[in-house]
DNA sequence: AGACTGAGTTCGAAATCCGAACTCAGTAGT
DNA sequence: ACTACTGAGTTCGGATTTCGAACTCAGTCT
């Protein structure tokens, strides 16, 4: 059973993951990091693209902002206006987006996706595994375990 | 730009991603799919574990188990009992939940997380990367591109 | 002046979420 | 036979979130 020690019970203050899905576990906020690595910044743009309705994104982002995900910069001075550029923490979002559009891909009914990821250099469809530094090898989920940061489990 | 290819535009059927967010995408699913793999099966471990109201909880076993996420099983006649067991689409998520474990070990703010996930066998701590089949190598995000399912983008 | 741009805010209606209490079939104890 | 208990839900009314559409506001363009 992995991903033991990662636990939670009600009412505490919340395991690690519980945080911060209460920060991108909706359904915009993700697809606002695929955007934004999309190359899209603007407000309005965000919101043509995504269809999300204009209060919720001025929440969306704001929060987002607060969380370190986004940053508001402003890029012109005149009529003065801001954009949202993906911060490093929100880049570091980039594997479990992977991981889910890989997912999607594989499992999703609905609709059949028409891309998929690949290896850029060589174009064979990429997979997703863990790599041990140490060991210098790949493993997959089963090889996972949780342990506290300064002892057993 | 990494992702392009994976595009959506407004009012669309919706690429694959978002169609999974619609089904994974709030606060509870993800939460749900752990708690799966660490074991529990039962309407009201799921409650007492998470904390989740039971309607909503009524409401999204019905929808994971409608997406081939969860299974639910008659474990028991004599009161008819049923229980709540991920099926391997369901299993499928664990490198995207990894990846938000690892992320949030990383760079969530307010709770400190007192768990980190390693290699089970050496117990270094794991990292994440695509691998590539063909070229075997594993490479981080940079690599990645997206194409369409028979052509180039 | 009048139209347009970009980043929002305001509004009321609709959908979701919540906790607490209830149901219902069967089991266990006395 | 009566009571308490279990597990998997359902029902309730109230609070919160989400929605689309329309509005604002500063500045620019023609």
């Amino acid at each position: 059973m992995y991903l033991r020690g990662v636990m939670n019970q009600q009412g505490q203050p919340g395991s690690a993951i519980e945080e911060t899905l209460r920060v991108v576990g909706d359904r915009w906020s993700i697809l606002l990091v695929r955007a934004g690595l999309r190359g899209i910044r603007r407000f309005d743009d965000f919101c043509d693209d995504l269809g999300i309705a204009r209060p919720v994104l001025t929440e969306r982002l704001r929060r987002l902002v607060k969380f370190g995900i986004f940053e508001r910069v402003r890029y012109q001075d005149k009529p003065v206006r801001y954009e949202y550029r993906l911060t490093e923490a929100g880049l570091a979002l980039s594997p479990a987006l992977v991981a889910l559009v890989r997912w999607s891909e594989e499992y999703s009914q609905e609709v059949s996706s028409e891309t998929t990821l690949v290896h850029a250099p060589c174009g064979t469809e990429l997979e997703q595994a863990f790599w041990c530094r140490s060991c210098q090898t790949t493993f997959g989920p089963h090889a996972v375990r949780g342990v506290g940061v300064n002892g057993e489990s």
